[in-house]
DNA sequence: TATAGTTTGTGAAAATTGGAACAAACATGA
DNA sequence: TCATGTTTGTTCCAATTTTCACAAACTATA
């Protein structure tokens, strides 16, 4: 008898397939800059230490956006990958923590193009609240759970002191916040259905020395 | 005939199990400043988000650290991955671009202590060149040549724009640096005898709010 | 000393991830 | 229209990475 193929199994991905759709896009953006129309996947990976099959296969798990014998077209393509990652839509974050990290996220170009805007600033220290940093009047710490649940916002930035991150990130999940991005040097505990990626400065730079170390100097 | 050992080999670990030592050591000075003095693969690893397995395959790599049915003695093994790490001894670092973000990291604490100091700072600003931040007075760029060979120093944080990020990198690795921490969201271009490590802000929100995204809100 | 209870270190299995190869699809030019 | 050359999408295979399971080593207690 013949089997029929309803349960197809669709291949999962690696979540650094995700991770590199990003860089995908940052690249494409970049082309399409340059007024690059279209793309090979030998192109736009020759210089992204990513082989090109490796780049077919990550876009072939959510369907097939090239033409055989020509290429990808910069800017649908670029589209496409929004789409996947769901920065199509606006997502509103909020950031905790206005110290040095914190104000220079705030002018920060990568976030601030785009469709990810820091909308809302929290702090605890009172000679910075009700005062205006990069456009956004500094908020009470205190304030998070209303504010939160009346703008709808799910992206938390914790940019506090590793001493304070865990109580912050507690009181961000109160206030109903799905997903943190952690600055701050220490593991967070948080429920599972709360994501979290960590931007580990000291992590990368003890990695980079490892290599360094080893090499001989 | 008996079989000498002398080609045992030595089986290779991946990357990854340098960044969680990283981790792993983060994670011993909290606990030796809470004051505990031994602590088991099982606890360590509790909050995590790693294998206690993981964890000691991990060590296995480097030696036997640990004693069975005790533990690990939280000092000792924190001074073990220190020297694993290559972050026994000091290492200095030189900053270039002291904008937002590279004023931040000047003040950021998780460099400042222990072994890696950022001791030199550059930029291209006249307005900036010769003025004194944290402690520290910035150079013009175009010192960096001679700056770097003179105090020998290996490893490089790029903290300037995209757009100008590969002529400083071009300008670290031509004044001898082996190791480059990039700050700027853009994908580097280097030698294979120079280490990069990229701190990728967007491309960690991006990946969040795909996860969040999938998760239907 | 012997026994029971822990916890480490590690070899082997399982799972995941990346890479190579190739058929299918398209373009171009004769 | 046909042949040639190019590039994608995908399957299969190799390599890497993680997990599992358990012997070895140690403590404590009777």
């Amino acid at each position: 008898m013949k089997k029929t193929n309803y349960t197809k199994s669709k291949k999962s991905f690696s979540p650094e397939t995700i991770r590199r759709l990003s860089l995908y896009l940052r690249n494409l953006r970049g082309l399409k800059q340059r007024g690059v129309k279209i793309v090979s996947s030998e192109e736009i990976t020759r210089f992204l230490n990513i082989s090109s099959p490796q780049f077919r296969k990550d876009l072939s798990y959510f369907g097939e956006f090239g033409k055989r014998g020509v290429g990808y077209e910069v800017d649908k393509l670029a589209q496409e990958i929004e789409k996947i990652l769901g920065i199509n839509k606006e997502w509103k974050i909020a950031l905790v923590g206005v110290g040095g990290l914190g104000s220079a996220l705030l002018k920060f170009p990568g976030f601030s193009k785009f469709n990810e805007k820091i909308t809302v600033v929290f702090d605890n220290d009172a000679g910075k609240i009700n005062k205006v940093k990069s456009g956004i009047k500094i908020q009470d710490i205190n304030e998070i759970q209303q504010t939160l649940s009346k703008k709808n916002i799910k992206i938390v930035m914790i940019c506090v002191s590793p001493e304070n991150a865990q109580e912050i990130a507690d009181k961000a999940i109160k206030a109903n916040a799905r997903a943190i991005l952690n600055f701050a040097p220490v593991s967070l505990k948080v429920p599972k259905n709360v994501y979290v990626a960590n931007v580990d400065m000291s992590c990368e730079l003890e990695t980079l020395i490892y290599f360094l170390n080893k090499s001989g100097i």
